[in-house]
DNA sequence: TCATCTATTGACTCATAGTTCAAACTTCTG
DNA sequence: CAGAAGTTTGAACTATGAGTCAATAGATGA
């Protein structure tokens, strides 16, 4: 057999089974993550197979032995990124003991330190959704609504107990969102300490959108 | 001559002279605006000029009687869109006598409603500058800095006055215009009833940024 | 070491989108 | 109305990028 393209995710009854395929699995993430940077970074009409390659140092036949085709590739990029972060991001939640506000402020860190840090420029992948083609559009979409749910059922719970002051909650969520999405900009190019810096600031700024400034 | 492509603005010593011209202006103005458009809804490599002229109603070979090129088109669809954007926001700004916190809200107000209701979806030439080609880009940034010089002089005068409290300006300026750029996206879909509604809120929430909450 | 499975290459095809242009059509103007 | 000027078209041409594939190089295991 030549190629096979199988199924990216590791789930089912499939363990990590021979050297072999864990390091066709490694592969495989190094291409996803170097992809959905470029995404990120560029919108996703805007980057070529080629490009993706080059940065890869391969040539663009190569991706097609892991991936049938650009848009099997961009949405394999959309799924394994956006359930490693989500359910990071719900694994802090759960364990997080704290009042609402300190349980948002984590969540805000944590949500901007992956974009900024872990997956550079990824999170553009939810800047312009209209350069996806219809499939991925909706995969993105369904993504955000994701987030949007964890971030929201903070945001209420410090509304409903008092804590927060927040006039209207949609808009508060859309804001913070919208922010977030474009943190690994302004963060591009800062070293790692001007980087921390600037997230913990936009952590304190996003708190601003709760009425839960630096007073309390 | 059968191919003109002369300068788009109308400064210089050129008034609007003869009637053919006037329409010719105003085709390039329509031309601009259905572009900037559809680049704003799915960024700038993924429209093609024939979806462009589709959408006029015209053929491809068209636009090119009115632009050398694609990139010339991008180029003053930013150039005239953000001409005519900052000075509407710097004319409102010249006449308003009010506080601060006045004089933001309105420039909130003004600023989401041109995106909103005038541009539709023009506001995401701002979204992925990565997008567009090298010089374009930094047209965008520009223009980015122009609207950022006239939102931040008023911050800087309400937290002088003391009448905001803003724990960084550089972070609660971007939160600012990330959120704005993607109000096009969020109130796409409404009628004018409930669209109207959402800018209002969405001003509401912005002014928490600085500490002005609905209780001021 | 040989045989087999895996991974990579580079040259090729095909479709799309940017660009050119001569011819046809429309609108002005004397 | 005739001719000139302005505008639009549709059919090329070209460049780029998606996708294919046979040949080759590299691992792996008996």
């Amino acid at each position: 057999m030549t190629t096979q393209h199988q199924t990216v995710d590791g789930s089912g009854p499939r363990p990590p089974s021979s050297r072999v395929e864990r390091k066709r699995g490694r592969r495989i993430q190094e291409i996803l993550t170097t992809a959905a940077e470029m995404f990120g970074e560029r919108g996703y009409a805007a980057v070529s197979l080629e490009d993706v390659a080059e940065r890869l140092d391969v040539t663009k036949g190569s991706l097609y032995y892991y991936f049938p085709s650009k848009d099997e590739l961009g949405t394999a990029a959309i799924e394994t990124l956006g359930n490693e972060w989500t359910s990071r991001l719900e694994n802090l939640l759960a364990a997080h003991e704290g009042s609402p506000g300190e349980k948002l402020r984590s969540l805000l860190r944590e949500h901007i330190a992956i974009a900024v840090c872990e997956y550079p420029a990824a999170l553009g992948l939810f800047l312009v959704p209209g350069d996806w083609p219809e499939d991925q559009h909706a995969r993105i979409k369904e993504l955000r609504r994701r987030h949007d749910r964890l971030f929201r059922r903070v945001v209420e719970e410090g509304v409903s107990t008092g804590e927060f002051r927040v006039p209207h909650v949609d808009s508060a969520m859309q804001c913070m969102h919208a922010s977030m999405s474009q943190a690994p900009l302004w963060c591009s190019g800062l070293d790692a300490a001007a980087r921390d810096r600037a997230i913990e600031q936009l952590a304190d700024t996003l708190m601003m959108l709760v009425g839960h400034g630096p007073g309390h």
